[in-house]
DNA sequence: AGAGGTATGTTGTATTTACAACAAAAGAGA
DNA sequence: TCTCTTTTGTTGTAAATACAACATACCTCT
C-alpha cells in the first residue's frame, strides 16, 4: 500500500494531507484495497454501493447500459481517480452503471460512514478529507450544470455560443484558446463535427467571432 | 428569525437538527440573515461568494446571461430552496450567473468556512449540516449526470428513451408513471413539443412501448 | 350538460442536422 | 523534400427537427 502513498497525496480527496500522515487516516477510515484482473467487474448496475472508489493502479471502464443492450462507456479511469463518490455521498445509492477493468487493477475503497464519522481521536485530517469530498462534489456540480447549459440549446450555433461564452468568461478574455480540436469540441457539444465546422465558419462570415485553430476571438459588435 | 424555523428544519440541509436546535447552531455559523426589496439584486455574475444562500421569504430568480445579451432563466427559487452552493463549496468561487429577488424575500447567508470549520465546543449538529451538504451536492450530481446523459443524445427519439429508460430503471419496473406532462417533457429534454409527441406515437406504433397519458410501459421484445 | 380553457395529437413546410464523401491543409517521420 | 497520416474544411443529399396551425380530447366550473 505504502507505495500508492505519492499517488494519493496529488489527488484532490487528499489534499493538505501529507505523505506520513496518510497512514493513520486510511486505518482510521478502514479503507481496503481489492486486487481484480484484467477483465473484472468491480461494479454492477443495481449494486448498491456506499464507498467511494480510488483507482490505484490499471484503469477501469464506467460503462451505461439501456434496456435495448447498447453500451456507452461513459468514462475511462486510471490510477488516482475517483469514482462511485455521488453514490456514497447522495441519498440514492444504487448504481446506474457497471464498472470494468481494463487492466489488472487495484482498487482502494473507502466506507462512506467511516469517512463522515469523525473518529474519537479528533483526526484533523479527517475533517480535511470530507472538506476535500465536498470541493470535489462542489466542482463537479459546476461542471455538470455548465456542460448541461451548453447542451440545452437547441441548435449547434446556439450550443457553439454558449460554449464559446463560458470559455470568454473563464479566461477573463474575448480572446481565447480552446483545450480540443475540433472533433473533440464536436463531441462535448454532442453534434456532427462537419455541421460545427460550417456553423463556425458562418459564425465567422457573419462577424461575431475570429478563429484560427483552437484560438478563437469574440467580437462584440453593439 | 425563530418564525422561519420551521421551515428550516425541513430543509434537507438541516435534515436530523432539531427545532430548538437550531438556534445554536445559526449562532455557530454566525449566519446572516439579508431583507430585499421585490427588485433587488442578491448576487451579480462576475461576483466571488463563498455563501450558502437559503431563500426564507419571498422568491428569487437564477438567470444567466450570454455576451449577446441573451436572458434565460434556469430556476426560480422560493422559500426553503438553496442557491450558491456549488460556487460556496468549490475552487471556483465566481458566479457565472445573476440573482434576482421577484418579490420582497429575505434570505439567510451561511458563510462556507464557518459551516466546515467544526466549532470548538464539538457541536455535534455542526457535523450533521456538514453531512447534509455532502449529501445535496452529491444528490445533485446524480441528478445533473442523468439529464447529461439524456441530453448528449442526438436525436429526440434517443433522449426519449434514455429518459424512459431511466425512469423505469428508477421505478424498478418497465411499467412506471412520469412526473411531466408533455410540454414539460419536451423542456426537459429539450426538444419540440409536437415533434416529441410524434416520437412517442412512432415507439408506440413499433412496439416498443405503451402510452396512456402519464403512464408509459417498456415492451422488452428479444 | 354546456362552455371555456388547457393539454395532447396531427399535419405540412421551412430549416437544420447528420451523414458520407472528398478536398485541402497541417503535422510527423524517414 | 517527399510521403503518409491526421486534422480541418467543403459540399450534396437524405433525414430529422422546429415551427405554426389546427383538430381533438380532457378537465373544470357553473
Amino acid at each position: 500500500m505504502k507505495n500508492f502513498y505519492p499517488l494519493l497525496k496529488k489527488m484532490p480527496l487528499f489534499n493538505g494531507i501529507k505523505e506520513n500522515e496518510l497512514s493513520g487516516l486510511l486505518e482510521c477510515l478502514s479503507a481496503k484495497t481489492k486486487k481484480f484482473d484484467k477483465t473484472a467487474t468491480v461494479l454492477m448496475a443495481g449494486d448498491v454501493s456506499s464507498f467511494v472508489g480510488v483507482v490505484l493502479s490499471g484503469a477501469v471502464q464506467v460503462v451505461k447500459e439501456d434496456f435495448l443492450g447498447n453500451r456507452t462507456i461513459l468514462a475511462k479511469l486510471e490510477a488516482g481517480e475517483l469514482f462511485g463518490e455521488a453514490f456514497a455521498c447522495g441519498k440514492n445509492h444504487i448504481l446506474p452503471v457497471n464498472v470494468y477493468t481494463v487492466e489488472k487493477s487495484e482498487i482502494l475503497m473507502i466506507n462512506y460512514r467511516k469517512m463522515i464519522t469523525t473518529c474519537t481521536s479528533s483526526c484533523v485530517f479527517h475533517n480535511k478529507l470530507i472538506e476535500n469530498m465536498l470541493g470535489i462534489l462542489a466542482d463537479k456540480n459546476q461542471m455538470l450544470n455548465q456542460k448541461i447549459e451548453i447542451l440545452s440549446r437547441r441548435s449547434t450555433r446556439e450550443k457553439l455560443i454558449a460554449y464559446l461564452t463560458a470559455q470568454a468568461q473563464k479566461a477573463g478574455n474575448a480572446s481565447f484558446m480552446i483545450p480540443f480540436n475540433r472533433q473533440e469540441l464536436a463531441d462535448y457539444l454532442c453534434v456532427d463535427r462537419s455541421a460545427m465546422t460550417n456553423e463556425i465558419r458562418k459564425l465567422r462570415e457573419e462577424g461575431v467571432l475570429q478563429v484560427e485553430r483552437n484560438h478563437f476571438e469574440l467580437l462584440h459588435h453593439n
